[in-house]
DNA sequence: ATGACTTGCGGGAACGTTCCCGCAAATAAA
DNA sequence: TTTATTTGCGGGAACGTTCCCGCAAGTCAT
């Protein structure tokens, strides 16, 4: 297999001290001598020692890697593969290893992490509820519920409603009356799409604004991403398009143009998930940049945290990341 | 930490047997009565036994896991995200975990997995050129050139020249002898860009056809990606536009039909990387389905042979689950 | 019956760490 | 000087597996 490495005990060897003595001069504890320790440091990556994780894990009790789960009905959004590698990088700096979790895993598998993050899990979505049910630390980006939800260990969250009405107010601002929402369909129930929703029909309300919403599917095809435009423009009287899913907007702007409209004089388009290039760097759209990178280290320190403490309360965070862009 | 599981010994004490006996009973080795094999098997999942995969790795000497690693170029791609999940699948059906890799990884956690999957490497890639210097078995899909290409163990590829050829050769059938190439830029020099470049071009030559080609980059703007189109149809003359990029013949879809064209009449559009939901369902666009996903777990299970066998000659295998969809 | 062979199981070492202890030498306090 | 205390290091067990043996009892051929 892989070429045997050096090991603790080669270096030992090598040096004439014992493998206590190197196990304490690179793990930084005990009392050793600084000249020492630096030698040890120093043959060590002389010989390209690297440390056996089995074997550290073995004696420690602690796997050193954390599960990454990810709801398949959003596996196309470019979202989450940007908060994977925030993820990853994390992982890194706290020593861990990141794996991922498919929907369909055995238990068995459950069992080689020392902890998971969910991102936008469904209501009651079984791979998190059997998580919970074993005991294995989770912390969710965005809330779950369901079963087990008293045993979340953490809840990241960024201020959804905070940054989406941002949004809202500004397109009042610039004379919108009559925004309608684009949303994804309610097939995805997570925390974020209710949010979404919630804060528009609220924000309808407290502005005596009649609500517009137009549902169409996480992955919709554009043709019917364009009947949804076309009918909130033509029959709803929309003045302003606010899209929920990520990517909505650049098809909202090429189908505005290409109709002749322009956008910031005819018509306003927002995105309430901007993370992508698309989106951004439009200075004609308003949008959110969700920061889905540092999005996913926030979420892994905040798993680090809570790894520490298994059983201290329930921690719920926010994450400060997320801006909002506003068009102009 | 998790609370402590129930190991070997304890299945040994619980039925009077010893942990060499419960081991192979477990394992599938050794000489046990069938029906103690199957007492044992009982016993151990009534006290939710499962392996300690750390233990296991420090005997065996065999991690258990293995990398994947994904340009960073192109993580915007909804294709990378099934495929990574293709991996998942496969890896688990061979017992393995899968490991994200950063690009930027520490030599440490390098040997922390028996061999890694690159999906679509740059020439050079440092990641890949480092691993392959430590001797890591990488199977590439796509070809990898560059640094230490001699010792990469296995190369996956898929049909790209034959499907590309039959969706061009369909759209001269369908009378179109100006198909345009929207291209993803240079900056992507994946064997995957440079095979649909020259496809195209030897295509263009063998049927004395002028090339087209306009490049856009991979996450281009929506303004930049109708420019392109316009340009094609407008100055080019073109009478079919062949798009390289996952989403850009939606894109295209949503440009032509706003100017008033229909599609398959006035003009045609296909799709190289159509795997994702926004191409396919449509009959109007011919288009590639990569099967990303399948292409993951085939990816794995040949990294899984090439590791079986380290130092056998390098293994070249084509993933024959790709498939072209054509229009009409 | 005697020998050869098979079946069913157990003892014990080893994988590479970490961590609890112990112990000598050096230093400080008395 | 004597007595504490600190400093620097090493011995050895333990983590949970797997795997090489060995050994008793049973089966079969001669």
């Amino acid at each position: 297999m892989a070429r045997s490495r050096a090991t603790i005990v080669d270096i030992a060897r090598e040096l004439g001290l014992s493998k206590t003595t190197v196990s304490s001069a690179l793990g930084g504890t005990g009392r050793i001598s600084d000249q020492k320790r630096e030698l040890i440091r120093e043959t060590a990556n002389r010989l390209g020692y690297v440390t056996n994780r089995a074997a550290r894990s073995l004696r420690v009790n602690r796997i050193g890697t954390i599960g990454l789960y990810i709801p398949p009905v959003a596996r196309s959004l470019a979202f989450y593969m940007d908060f994977a590698f925030g993820v990853t990088e994390g992982a890194a700096a706290a020593d861990y290893d990141v794996t991922l979790f498919a929907r369909e895993l055995t238990p068995q598998r459950a069992f080689q992490v020392d902890g998971v993050i969910a991102i936008d899990p469904s209501p009651g979505e079984p791979l998190v509820a059997a998580l919970l049910a074993d005991g294995i630390p989770v912390v969710s980006v965005g809330r779950y519920t369901g079963p087990g939800e008293d045993r979340i260990l953490g809840t990241l969250e960024a201020h959804h409603v905070e940054l989406q009405t941002a949004i809202l107010d500004h397109l009042l601002s610039r004379g919108r009356r009559r925004p309608a929402l684009i949303a994804v369909d309610d097939a995805i129930s997570s925390s974020w799409a209710v949010d979404t929703r919630n804060t528009y029909l609220d924000w309808t309300r407290r502005n005596r604004i009649e609500p517009r919403v137009y549902e169409v599917e996480a992955n919709a095809s554009p043709r019917e991403l364009v009947a949804a435009i076309t009918d909130a423009v033509d029959n709803g009287g929309a003045d302003a398009l606010v899209c929920g899913a990520q990517g909505h907007a650049a098809q909202c702007q090429i189908v505005l143009e290409g109709r002749g409209l322009t956008l910031g004089k005819d018509l306003d388009v927002a995105s309430f998930a901007g993370a992508a290039s698309l989106e951004t760097g439009n200075p004609l759209i308003s949008s959110i940049d969700l920061a889905p990178r540092d999005y996913g280290t926030a979420a892994t320190e905040l798993l680090d945290a809570v790894i520490g403490e298994p059983n201290a309360a329930a921690v719920h965070r926010w994450f400060e990341g997320a801006s909002v862009q506003l068009a102009e």
